[in-house]
DNA sequence: TTAGCGGTTGCAATCGGTTGCATGGCCTTG
DNA sequence: CAAGGCCATGCAACCGATTGCAACCGCTAA
């Protein structure tokens, strides 16, 4: 035995039952609430335990229960902001349940998997897998048969019921019809990577916009990114240096939108004045950009508190279904009448 | 036994030792690296542990060892995109030793205890405190003889070698500097929270870059924020109503320079022509807003893999020392010479 | 031939809880 | 007053690993 080795080990149930001269199993039941324990008996355990400052050893808990009260987020890359607001809804929809997060992250497919691997070795009572692109369809299939799972931002083929879900057909559209209302014709669209369900459901509601407000989508105002804010500045740098003359972007996700205002303000051209600009998301900065972004508020928040409930129903064997969740049309300073088209 | 119910339980050592035709000790040493395993016998139980898919429970590895191979991680708040370089810097370093994170967050002070009694209760190896200002003082003092900890952005007074420490004095005096340099002599600042010790040394370092270029600090040039864009917003309204007059704005915080910076938008100043706004922190988006702000960075990711180094080996019984992580002054578009003061 | 030895392996205890089953006491009821 | 029942509690097995100790193996050396 190392273990804590100078450190005064914490008190275990059978300390807390000699001090209450009963039995451990005593103990245990008197703790977690079973109801055949004498009111004094009770009584003399919950002293015992409060003045030896004891607290139950979760992981013994697990080992014998074969729950250990944790559930596991996946998440493809820490850096991004954009999964705070998610993750805090997520704690807090556990909190509630005194579940536990066990986060890890990964960037390539290799240690994702291998994130994975330490989740479920660790035991987790469920999973949430936020994006995660690189990981095979089949592998999360497959493994959502072992583990309660919810992905967030990615397909699941035949395991639809746990995909947390969100407007984005219908949030572009909306938004692409703002602009349309403002006047505009030439309306460019900065996407997410192409081969992301999400990016792709945007695509068509901003498509479908444009379609229902008589315009042809013109193939060379769309330029693929990856979400990210130098995708969107890199973006914007190539519509303008190609000469492709718009009056208004709808950028994919707010970074991107980030990323094209300061293209734009490189060029000297003014947002609204000279190109109106939208994003997706409404992430916290969305509000203090400069001009303030107009954009399509995504409820991450609540999506991650869905999330939390869906998968401790579903380990408590109550049945749970995720709804879909709305998105919002966010105004703000960046979007204005068309006045003139940027050459 | 409940367990998981209809799902089919994962293989344990004894499913391997049976297929294997060994001892579940036998296998236990085998797949740990213990050298007097006969080279035949370490073969057969790797091929029986890769058939079945065998991985070892953390959980029960946990019990028996008293090692749970995870650190816990308290946030104070989730939102903030503040905290997610330090995170990723941490994950970085923990994955290298196959260590995990256990997260947690809190707002309030009775939350944050909770949290981290929870963390506590998982059994984690070590622990990081990130903020946490509600905790009082002595709480994690007396935690720390406990569990390993190390502290981020707060006070843990006795216990200064457990606490990552970034030179936010200097920082602040160069950046500081940076603007006299420029011909500016009215310099506000929107500090932090004045109870927070990482605020008030870079309220330290302003003012002694003030003196040492033989300004008096104007006490009306001084505005308390909290860190939050918000706030930042709200104390350059404040600074731009009183009619305080300034060329130039540091503030403690990127997120606070953002509200600053929106602020100076609404009331038709340009920066840099205008005013010069700066920063501190480096987050992502600085580099990205309208225009580039001129900021001080701190290196979160290499602070948040310092602090799991550091953890591990303090957990394997080897001394470790945590270094004062240097900041770097880095200049972007939002400083310009000073033209003309205004009202 | 046999004692001795080092390398392999298994037995059984242990980590800190939970829980099925058995037991003993007391109260109720016939 | 005896039988039955329920309540409160303890015993012991178990969750899935690790690890000290002892037993066993074949081989060498006396």
């Amino acid at each position: 035995m190392a273990r804590r080795s100078n450190r005064i080990l914490p008190p275990t149930i059978y300390d807390v039952a000699r001090v209450a001269g009963v039995s451990a199993s005593t103990v245990s039941r008197a703790l977690s609430g079973y109801p055949h324990v004498a009111p004094a008996t009770r009584e003399a355990i919950r002293d015992a335990a409060a003045t030896l400052r004891y607290h139950p050893n979760l992981i013994a808990q697990d080992l014998a229960k074969g729950l250990s009260q944790t559930i596991g987020l996946l998440l493809p890359d820490t850096v991004s902001p954009f999964w705070g607001r998610l993750i805090k809804g997520i704690e807090t929809g556990l909190r509630e349940h005194d579940y536990s997060l066990l986060m890890a992250s990964a960037e390539g497919s290799a240690s994702a998997s291998k994130a994975l691997e330490l989740l479920v070795a660790h035991h987790v009572d469920g999973l949430v897998v936020a994006a995660g692109g690189d990981i095979p369809d089949e592998d999360l299939v497959g493994l959502s048969d072992e583990v309660p799972l919810v992905a967030v931002g990615r397909s699941l083929p035949g395991r639809e019921h746990s995909l947390i879900r969100v407007q984005n057909f219908e949030g572009a559209y909306q938004v692409t019809q703002h602009l349309l209302a403002l006047g505009h014709e030439r309306i460019a669209h900065i996407s997410g990577p192409l081969w992301h369900v999400e990016a792709l459901e945007r695509l068509d509601g901003y498509r479908r916009a444009l379609l229902d407000g008589g315009i042809e989508p013109d193939p060379d105002l769309l330029v693929e990114g990856d979400f990210n804010t130098r995708s969107g500045l890199i973006a914007m740098e190539r519509l303008l240096s190609a000469g492709r003359e718009c009056t208004a972007v709808f950028a994919s996700s707010d970074q991107m939108a980030l990323g094209a205002n300061l293209a734009l303000y490189h060029h000297g051209l003014e947002v609204p004045r000279d190109v109106s600009l939208v994003g997706f998301d409404d992430q916290p900065f969305a509000a203090y950009t400069r001009p303030p972004l107009t954009t399509v508020a995504q409820p991450l928040f609540e999506m991650g508190q869905a999330a939390a409930w869906n998968l401790i129903a579903r380990i408590q064997g109550r049945p749970s279904a995720l709804p879909t969740f709305a998105t919002t049309l966010c105004l703000r300073e960046s979007t204005a009448s068309r006045r003139s088209a940027v050459s």
